[in-house]
Parts: C-alpha cells; sequence; structure tokens
DNA sequence: GCACATCACTTGACACTGTTAAGTGAATAT
DNA sequence: ATATTCACTTAACAGTGTCAAGTGATGTGC
C-alpha cells in the first residue's frame, strides 16, 4: 500500500466515522422528536441519548433548527415518494383523489413529522453550502399535485369558471391538511366529537371533486 | 357612612384595583402576543410593559398557560358572536356559506388569536375555579355548525351519504381551517405561490356544498 | 390609638433552555 | 520527532418560566 493510498484510506476512514456520528445524531433527534415533539426534545437530551455532550451536535450542525430542516427534508422526499407511485394513475381526477388519500396516511401515520413539515413555518428557508435558497423538497409534493390539477382543467374535466390551477391545488391541498392538522391538535378536545380524519377526508374529497367537476354526474 | 359601609367601600376599591391590574396584565399579554407571537413573549416583557415585576402575574394567574387560555376563552366568545350574527339567514345551506366566509374573515383578521386558538393543542382543557372542566366556549362556534348543517340534513337538502352531521361539519370546519391555517404557516414560501385564501375558501365552499346537495344542480 | 393581619407586590434565587469561546488530546502530516 | 488538524469537551453566558421568602402599605379588631 502507497502512502498516498494509506493517506487517502484514512481520511476516508476518519470521514466515514463523522458521517457517522451525524447520523446517530440525526436517528436520536428524530426518535426524540417524534415520541417527545420537537419543542420538547432538548439538544441536551439529544446528546445524552448517543453519549455525547450537548455542544458536540453544534460541530454537525449550525444549531437546532438546522437539525430540524435536515430531518424536514427526509421527510418530504419520503413524502415525494409516497405521491410519486401514484403518477401513473392515468385519469387526473382519480389520481387526485388517491393522492388526496395517500397523502392522509402519510400524515397519520408519521404524525409527528407531519407537524413540523406542515404545522410550524420554517425560519430560514434551506439554504444550501453557497447560502443559495435550495430547490424545495416539498415543490415535488406540491407540484405533483399542481400537474395533477393542469391536467384535468386541460382535459376540459371541470367547471369553467375552475380554471386557475394553483386556486384548485390549494383548494384541495388546504382541504385536507386542515382535516389533519384539526385532529391533530383537537382530537382530544372533550367538546367536540371528532370522526374518523380517514374518512373525513375521503368524503371531503368525494364532495370537492364532484362539485368542481363540469358535468356534475 | 356607617363602618359597615366604608368596609364595603373599601374592600371594593381594592378588588377593583386588583381586577384593574389583572386587567393590565391581559391587554399588555394580548398586545405582545400580537405583535411577536405568543411563545416569543416573555413574561418579564409582559411585565415591564406595565410597569410591575415578573413574578407579580403569578398573583393573578396560575402560570403563562393560564394567560393564554384566558384571552383565549375572550377570543372563542368573539367569534362565537360573528358566528351568531349570521344565525338568522334563514336557509341553512346559505348560512353553512355565509358562516365559513365569516369564519375566514376572522381568521385573517385576527391571525395571532387563531393561532393559538386553532392551531396550537390547548394543553390543559379549561378548568374553572372548582377544577371542573368548563363548558367549551368553542363549543358555541361549533354548536352553531352542527346546527346549521343538521338542519339542511333534515330538510333532506344533502345527498342521502351525507348524513352524519359531524363529519359534515368536520369537513366544512377542516376544509377552511386548512387553508388558513396553510397560508398562515407557508404564505412566505418562497417555492409556492399561494392564491388569496379568502378567494380560495370561497371557491371551496362553492364546491363543496355544490358537489354534497341532492340535486346538484 | 395601637398592635395585628392581610395581601398585592418585590427580591433573589433555581433549574432549565440554546449556544459559544476556549481548551484537550488523539490521529494525521511533514 | 515535531507540528497540525479537528472531533469533541469544559465551563460558561444570557435567557426562559417559576417559586419561596420577604416588604410595606392598607385594612381590622381591641
Amino acid at each position: 500500500m502507497t502512502t498516498s493510498a494509506i493517506r487517502t484510506a484514512s481520511l476516508a476512514r476518519r470521514e466515514r466515522q463523522k458521517a457517522e456520528t451525524r447520523q446517530a445524531i440525526l436517528d436520536a433527534a428524530r426518535e426524540l422528536f417524534v415520541s417527545d415533539g420537537v419543542e420538547a426534545t432538548t439538544m441536551r437530551a439529544i446528546a445524552a441519548k448517543i453519549g455525547y455532550t450537548p455542544t458536540a451536535i453544534y460541530h454537525h450542525f449550525r444549531d437546532k433548527d438546522a437539525l430540524i430542516v435536515e430531518l424536514c427534508v427526509a421527510d418530504f422526499s419520503s413524502l415525494g415518494q409516497a405521491m410519486y407511485k401514484i403518477g401513473r394513475i392515468e385519469d387526473p381526477v382519480e389520481r387526485l383523489r388517491r393522492m388526496g388519500l395517500a397523502y392522509t396516511d402519510f400524515a397519520l401515520d408519521n404524525p409527528s413529522q407531519y407537524r413540523f413539515m406542515f404545522m410550524t413555518p420554517l425560519k430560514h428557508p434551506m439554504l444550501d453550502a453557497n447560502g443559495n435558497v435550495v430547490k424545495s423538497p416539498d415543490e415535488d409534493a406540491y407540484g405533483f399535485l399542481l400537474q395533477t390539477v393542469s391536467e384535468g382543467i386541460e382535459k376540459g374535466v371541470y367547471r369553467p369558471e375552475l380554471s386557475d390551477a394553483p386556486e384548485l391545488a390549494q383548494m384541495v391541498w388546504g382541504g385536507i391538511h386542515g382535516i389533519i392538522s384539526l385532529w391533530f391538535t383537537h382530537c382530544d378536545d372533550p367538546h367536540i366529537v371528532f370522526r374518523d380524519p380517514r374518512e373525513t377526508v375521503r368524503t371531503m374529497c368525494d364532495a370537492m371533486i364532484r362539485g368542481s367537476l363540469r358535468n356534475s354526474a
């Protein structure tokens, strides 16, 4: 083994080790975020879970927010994948409906993630190493939605006054998001008997789509 | 003036004074909550604004949460009033539509209040002096909605499969809430061009109602 | 009229948070 | 063999919500 080969090998090991503790931080943070909530999870708790000092985290992430954003990015791509699977459905209306249900499943299966993806404002927009605004990963999911709605508009399946794709997309997204987030924040409210959110979403999708189609059969 | 009269008079004055500083705390808290957000406003800031020591607040409110809840209660009744004005409309469907728009106006006119009314889980349910769960003030607004939806169902204006009043109510409430809350948390997102939430809500109400009516004319 | 009690409010602290400047020590480079 | 790098630690800071122990003016009872 040449000296240069040793150099690169050991360098690679060092980088791998650093990446490993970085990942350990991410894993610990995720677990605590899910079980205790993002706000309630402290840097000290994350560090203790993996046997490091709190300040060690700051060698891998600028601050707590950066840690959150990093996990958020992974979740967005995971949501994007779930949406992608549905992209093959031919009929844009049925695809829209199925996207809504898949979105709901994702949210209810990953409540903690959903909370900080869509129910808390991201303070700093995600920046890459050069400080440029990075192409948002949620654009994938939102882009899918927008395209699906647009296809329907182009095909002329929706009522003529519903010709604005962003508005239609935000109507569908918002509607579903509302049922989900209301469930998350108020399902323990003793004064309101909440229906199963999946059922309510289904009902909403049906009603909204039926009310949006040109020939409202 | 008899001694007893003096006693009650001075006692009344003391109580009035206490109530005044209590109100001063509430006013200061409200103002700061609105301008800086609930999380970001500190007890110290509230106290400083009215020239008291932070701990003085604890003689009037058990903790910060109790302060929030108190303001919340006032807001719920204010929302309830806004809903009540619409209660006179005869047609339950048109009334539902108008309630949705009024709800949206309330939310967009009082974003900070709306945030902690519907976008953050209330930790302890509101308790009265005896520790009993107090009848939720939002039951007023939600009750209105429920009744309006029920009237429509009884009149037979909705499709037969939409016979569950809570589900229908939560569909409408959730839908509107979603557009509003998404706007609040993501309107600064540089990747999504948001439409005016009032417009989107209007479109949604029309679509949802049209898709829910029996004779979908 | 004077000692006593009440109680709105203050003082000073505690435990906790996220975060940082300075230091340590083992692995690498020369 | 010496110097350097750098992942990580130590010790601290400023800020948070909150509380136990006072303080002092006001009101009460003899």
